[in-house]
DNA sequence: GCCAAGTCGTTCGGTACCGAATGAACCGGT
DNA sequence: ACCGGTTCATTCGGTACCGAACGACTTGGC
């Protein structure tokens, strides 16, 4: 499958394929798996830094943070449980990151009457102010990291995405 | 360019993109770009998490730390800061998953004669075992987590996570 | 040769994140 | 009305990760 009339923009990949086919022998592996896979984390890590050093830094939030106020802003209050799978992390750290959020006069904590085991987190008036003009810059910056592609692209990306997120889900 | 002929896949979505248009009122805001990035992260984090609770789990071994023995596996030795490079991690950050991996005898540092601010990392034999055993189940893993899609489709993803790669690049 | 500037790896302070354990609160059966 | 199981949020222990500061070391200009 290799092939040599491939041009010149993979030139530097197979490169780094021929090292690991000489680490690896003449077993076989899946590499075009591997370089989709592991293209996925690096593009994450390297997104998520520039937007804190960025976008993010100007407000002084977390990618974590600014994520809880994005889904409270566009859903509404709602509960721990329901802010962790939305915000798609673990119930712990979404405490963490609430209780942060709430030293800053973003967002409030209301135990509810009726069951109190639960807790209503949502916005407080700083944290919408917060949000609507934080996110208008979040969103260019998002236009800017997935420059270079075109509208069909960037969809071909997210769908593509999505397939794996539902291979690794759960 | 939303077109209702949109076949069921993406029902789901459009429903969530009504939701932020709400909250967004009239200003218009790049979707396309919104999806394609947010899913990356997404993705990234579904596939970390899975993987570290099974196939690295198995070697107890952390995501960063199982990049460290794969890069020293395919390109050999190299010194702390190339390694830093390689893994797309801080350098701080490798000082610390190399002390980890030490304990668990896994790789080793010897400073350098000429140069004695450098530390050269490379594999113990116990580490290049490890890494040889664990290495083909992790890239079937890796095949399990971009399952459902053809080859084409995976050098796509790759092709166009490269660029966003390039665009956040430092 | 010496000292200033640069380059290493490490350390430090802080946040983020997970998984498991904990504790408070609810609910259903008896 | 109690009791066991369930469902919440929080706490806890541990790792990972960053950025900045630090100290050891080297090098280049004079």
């Amino acid at each position: 499958m290799a092939d040599e009339t491939d041009d010149a923009p993979n030139a530097e990949i197979l490169a780094v394929e021929q090292e690991i086919q000489a680490a690896l022998g003449d077993r076989p592996f899946d590499f075009v798996s591997l370089q989709a896979i592991s293209n996925i984390y690096r593009a994450a890590a390297a997104v998520r830094r520039r937007a804190e050093r960025t976008v993010l830094a100007s407000a002084n939030l977390s990618w974590g943070g600014f994520t809880i106020l994005w889904v409270l802003w566009v859903w509404g209050e709602m509960e721990t449980n329901r802010l962790a799978t939305e915000c798609d992390l673990a119930k712990g750290t979404v405490t963490g990151l609430v209780t942060t959020l709430e030293k800053q006069g973003l967002v409030e904590r209301e135990r509810r009457a009726e069951d109190r085991r639960r807790v209503l987190v949502r916005l407080t008036p700083a944290g919408l102010a917060t949000i609507e003009e934080l996110f208008p810059r979040f969103n260019r910056f998002e236009g800017e990291m997935s420059g270079g592609l075109d509208i069909d692209e960037k969809e071909e990306l997210a769908r593509l995405l999505r397939q794996v997120i539902t291979n690794a889900g759960d």
